[in-house]
DNA sequence: CTTTTGACTTCTGAAGTAAAAAAGTCAAAT
DNA sequence: ATTTGACTTTTTTACTTCAGAAGTCAAAAG
């Protein structure tokens, strides 16, 4: 199976390019060159550009994905579980600035698949969130509430926070970027506490 | 005095126009024409057009603020004062809304008055908001806090949500508006929830 | 003296255009 | 099965043009 290495290969040098100069700025055959091979061998692998950034999207998305639930799991309450979900966004936004910055508006306009694999990640987040209270509210750290719910409106306020950075077109600068992640954190702290039963409150 | 008479009709005129189509797609001469003058005429009160919208920026900053601090007296409890402020800002969007985007992206970069006046808002906005929070604390509503950071947050994710819909060109259909601020009184009142004297709790 | 106007210059943004670069195609070669 | 050379089509970019809007000012009008 060569056929699966290279096109490893491919993504590997494709998630490069496209971190650092975002999905437009990044040519083929740039990305060919960094392989030793000319655009036309590449698309042998991926017939068309779609394909490759779909392939590298997806590959991202379980990255992603793995390590939201490794904290999930990891984080000794659910109040905490939720407020290191910032972190983790923060961490995968700082590796894939460009990716991300592309999958915001850029992204969102070609109303597609773009649109679907967002709402598809909206609604997997949501959920492990709303598991996640669950179980806070079985283990007695959490009141009684509607889960899903809650959990989606802890999502909306990520996002909108989020937004505020990357919806305009300049970059965020590293202090910029931190200071609104501490934000976010007072915010959805705030939040949990609501939602906390007496016994757990400090 | 029939020049601030003339002037408070040119500022009635511009508001109409600016609030409908934008301060960039307004000419001064629709302005003038629109009050039976010409472009020098107005000129004469107006120096220019940044003078113009300017006033008008000013007018209705005046007018948000009354109807702030009406609401914030108003309400029956802090936490309800500040929900209130939802509204009010929904309300207010609704009348003006393409002179709330003009403010905001586009204004916001050329950096020099505009940013101020962003800037001044904010802080008159937070100080009456932590005014009422403190009265919340007094009133034995809400636990003690520290009050001008609790605005703050509370200012950040009111801004963050309408950054949501205003920072993208797409006009925001009333619908989306809508739903957009239940979600934001939402957030605002799980926030609430957690800054409560259990006494006040339903 | 205050206000308005006509005639003017300068500035800005939208539309168009041509060249360059990138994307995408495919029959032939390896 | 994979790669390539030669090709066409599409997208970007840089540049030009032009109309309409902003802004100026001396002179006119009340």
């Amino acid at each position: 199976m060569e056929a699966n290495d290279k096109r490893a290969q491919i993504l590997e040098a494709a998630i490069r390019r496209f971190a650092h100069f975002g999905v437009q700025k990044t040519t083929l055959t740039e990305i060919a060159d960094d392989l030793g091979m000319t655009k036309q061998a590449l698309a042998y692998y991926y017939p068309d550009k779609n394909s490759l950034s779909e392939a590298v999207e997806a590959l991202i998305l379980t990255e992603f994905f793995t390590n939201v639930e490794a904290h999930l799991a990891q984080a000794p309450s659910a109040a905490e579980a939720i407020m290191d979900l910032v972190e983790v966004k923060k961490t995968f936004f700082e590796k894939y600035a460009m990716l991300m910055r592309a999958a915001g508006p850029e992204l969102m306009q070609q109303h597609s698949k773009a649109a679907d694999a967002r709402e598809g990640a909206r609604q997997r987040l949501t959920h492990l969130m709303a598991q996640r209270l669950e179980q806070g509210v079985g283990s007695g750290e959490l009141k009684p509430l509607n889960a899903p719910e809650v959990a989606s409106l802890v999502f909306d306020t990520m996002t909108a926070f989020e937004q505020c950075v990357v919806g305009r077109q300049m970059i965020p600068d590293a202090r910029t970027f931190s200071e609104l992640c501490s934000r976010q954190k007072a915010v959805l702290q705030l939040m949990m506490n609501g939602l906390r039963e007496e016994a757990w409150k400090n």
